[in-house]
DNA sequence: AAAAAAATCGGAAACGATTGCACAAGATTG
DNA sequence: CAATCTTGTGCAATCGTTTCCGATTTTTTT
């Protein structure tokens, strides 16, 4: 048992807890000389002052909870790298949250950090249009919350995305610069405005080019990987198939090939591949994969500075409206050459 | 600002706060009608007890810390995901601490977390044999440790490891079965028990079939990717190259493919490669992967469940030493045929 | 040298929840 | 019917920090 407190450390030193308090955290109302006294024995005890008690006092926890649909996720893994550089700079702690692209999990997640457990939320929503009660909770309870990738529509707050319709508008023109005629478009189904996003950008570069797209194509996927696999060898297995995807997902991205290997069909000559993804072995691919990338560590980093920023100076209001976007990166490789 | 607390509820209910607790607890000293008028109320206004609060009170946080080398590392991640899944269902929290392979890093981040913010640690080491003496801080303030793969040697606690000599021994085995005639070994120079076993693993099996084994070709890396891949690029340029490869790390295999292909040698015709590695995509990459696979989800459930196990129940002594170890799995694919 | 100002430190009240103990009323027993 | 037991609730201490107010001593100013 950790019986060591600052009372005690007050005890040993003929001091008051107070002052021992104030010689712990470097206040220019202590001598140096019991400073020095104060931070040896602390030292040579390994004293560490306990959190919960601090916390409570203070009313701030100096942690910050983040929500992800899918933590396996290249991409999210990424952001989260990115919040912890900053958060450790700063003297923050992370924990984090997986929502399993389900809005059930997510508001029971929230709710549990409706305690003062942590000072601020950052998430990634599951469904950005099916409920946003939760969020209105964390307002009531005054917890700030930074929303990035897929961002609440309705509810003000500090929003981080990345330019989707321009990077797919990029990728779709990509394929048909290099004589697609026939692009499937492969999204997720949950109504996100980032899906949404790179719908847009897909069409808007077929009426820009006078081409039409074929409606059919634009598919709308779950979230079974398997089940999403045998969908896409039915659509390739026909004759009339795409020649050329655009994969607004990584696993979709990834399903397909599967799905192309598994089909035999050849990548990129008989179908062009260009997908979103963040992974990190894409030129190791066979054939090595197109990719559109999002900013993800950037993305992350960004978020915690803007936040932490916010959560030092009362002045800033990190309840107002803010929308910044950072530019995604397309690389050819041989997938779509 | 939240200021709604138990002390609120009860005056709302002319009770003391004293009942509203025991009543949110579900109590059995509380009669049933009072309870339901405070989980009403407390249901009605969102109320959730401050955590702080009651961590303090308790002294105990009910989240464990993990600390990992490498948190890209698709291994810890999934070793992370494992853990989640089960403290979500005990109603742990999960702070991950990066240590980046640093063992300065690691000091910093345990003794930051002797101040009760956390229960417990999981951990997998920087470096097995550097410096034990932050571990020993946690001994003395009672907070018990679970180490996973990277295990500490002469400290007693619960420790989680592979059959990595094993795995290591077959992949090396299956590699000399096609053939192959100077095999090199990858390994990661920290000293690690890891590293070691799979080390031996590899000797074992020349031994075994009665072959040589080239002492110059057991090579140790260290952390950075680039000049990893230079030194490899170098290896390979030589006329009197190996003709296998088993990397006893992931970061090392997909080293190893990027320095072949940039030298247009031909895998699996010049150099077969074996790789330790948990990636998802090892089937699509060119040409496939043979790997071996830690449990890695598996290893972090076990943890989990073991760990949270001995919290609950005050009679088991989570200091006392117990190893268990988890079969890795070996997947033959084209690199290697 | 007296007055004012600064430098150090102690006492005690918070922060919000849990829990041992006390106590009242009602139910049960001999 | 008195004595004992249950049941339901309140009081107050406690967890370990931080910080507001003073109080005392030392230094500076006039």
């Amino acid at each position: 048992m950790s019986e060591i407190t600052i009372k005690y450390l007050a005890e040993k030193l003929n001091l008051a807890s107070s002052t021992v308090s104030r010689a712990l955290n470097d206040s220019h109302e202590i001598s140096d000389k019991t400073k020095k006294r104060v931070l040896d024995l602390a030292k040579s005890l390994n004293f560490q002052p306990n959190a919960n008690a601090r916390s409570l006092r203070e009313q701030k926890s100096k942690t910050i909870g983040v929500i992800v649909p899918d933590r396996v996720n290249n991409f999210f893994n990424l952001v989260i790298e990115g919040l912890e550089t900053v958060c450790r700079e700063e003297g923050y702690s992370l924990i984090v949250y997986n929502s399993y692209e389900d809005v059930e999990q997510e508001k029971k997640i929230v709710y549990s950090l409706l305690g003062g457990k942590v000072d601020a939320i950052v998430i990634s929503l599951a469904d950005e249009e099916k409920e946003v009660q939760h969020l209105e909770w964390l307002r009531e309870k005054n917890i700030p919350v930074v929303f990035f990738d897929r961002v609440a529509q309705n509810v003000a707050g500090i929003k981080y995305t990345t330019n989707d319709l321009e990077s797919a508008y990029h990728g779709t023109k990509h394929l048909l610069d290099q004589g697609c005629k026939k692009i499937a478009f492969l999204g997720l189904s949950n109504t996100s405005s980032v899906g949404k996003a790179r719908k847009e950008g897909f069409i808007k570069a077929h009426n820009e080019k006078g081409l039409p797209y074929d409606k059919t194509l634009l598919i709308g996927f779950g979230h079974d990987d398997v089940e999403n696999q045998k969908s896409l060898e039915t659509l390739f297995y026909k004759i009339s198939r795409p020649d050329g995807v655009l994969a607004a997902a990584e696993k979709l991205g990834i399903a397909t090939f599967r799905a192309l290997h598994k089909l035999r069909i050849k990548i990129p000559y008989q179908v062009k591949v260009v997908s979103f993804t963040n992974m990190q072995f894409a030129d190791l691919l066979s054939p090595s994969l197109s990719t559109i990338a999002q900013p993800a560590f950037e993305l992350g980093s960004a978020c915690a500075k803007e936040l932490i920023k916010g959560l030092k100076n009362k002045d800033i209001d990190l309840f107002e409206d803010k929308k910044i976007e950072l530019p995604s990166k397309l690389t050819i490789r041989e997938s779509s050459k």
